[in-house]
DNA sequence: GCCAACGTTGGC
DNA sequence: GCCAACGTTGGC
C-alpha cells in the first residue's frame, strides 16, 4: 500500500469531471513519461491512494483524493492517430504506454500549492522539489497524513 | 508570455 | 556513450 500524487490539468480533466464520471472513475490516459509510467506499471497497486492535483491552472493545488481501482493496462490513445497522445512508434504487440484507473474517494477543498509549500513536514515532498515536473510522484505516509488534515480543514 | 528545469532526440 | 539542441512542464 502506497501513497501518490497525480497531476491533472483541470482544463483537461478536473476533480469535478471525476465527480460526474460514470462510477466516479476514469482511466488515467495520456501519461507519456517513462518514470511516471513505470510507477503505474511496476509499483502501483489496486487500493493505493493518491492526491488528485490540479496543475497548469489559475489555482494549482490538491483538489481531492482518489484510489487506484485497476492495475496498469495499455493506453488506447497511443494507437489513435487522431489523439494528441498518439505515438507512432508504439505497437499493439508491445505497447509503450500504460495507465491505471482511478476512482474518486472524495473531493476536498482546494489546498493551494502555496499552502503546501508553507506547511511544516512537507518540505521534502517530491512534487514540491525544485524543478520537479513529474506528473506522478510518491507521497510518504507522514506527508499523506499532513495533507489529509489540511484538506479536511474548513 | 516568460523562463527555469528537466526529458528526449539524434548526430557523431 | 556523449552531449547539444530542442520540446515540454508548470508556476508565476
Amino acid at each position: 500500500m502506497q501513497y501518490w500524487l497525480m497531476k491533472s490539468e483541470p482544463d483537461e480533466f478536473s476533480i469535478d469531471d471525476l465527480v460526474r464520471a460514470k462510477n466516479q472513475s476514469t482511466p488515467w490516459v495520456g501519461v507519456r513519461n517513462y518514470q511516471a509510467r513505470n510507477y503505474m506499471r511496476d509499483v502501483m497497486q489496486v487500493g493505493d491512494r493518491a492526491l488528485f492535483y490540479h496543475s497548469s491552472c489559475p489555482e494549482p493545488g490538491v483538489a481531492g483524493v482518489v484510489e487506484i481501482s485497476r492495475e496498469a493496462y495499455p493506453d488506447a490513445t497511443q494507437f489513435d492517430p487522431k489523439s494528441p497522445y498518439y505515438d507512432a512508434k508504439s505497437t499493439r504487440a508491445a505497447p509503450r504506454w500504460l495507465h491505471v484507473d482511478v476512482q474518486l474517494v472524495k473531493k476536498t477543498r482546494l489546498v493551494p500549492l502555496a499552502e503546501l509549500r508553507a506547511t511544516r513536514g512537507l518540505e521534502d515532498m517530491v512534487t514540491l522539489r525544485r524543478g520537479n515536473r513529474l506528473s506522478i510522484t510518491p507521497v510518504t505516509p507522514a506527508e499523506w497524513k499532513i495533507v489529509e488534515k489540511l484538506a479536511a480543514r474548513a
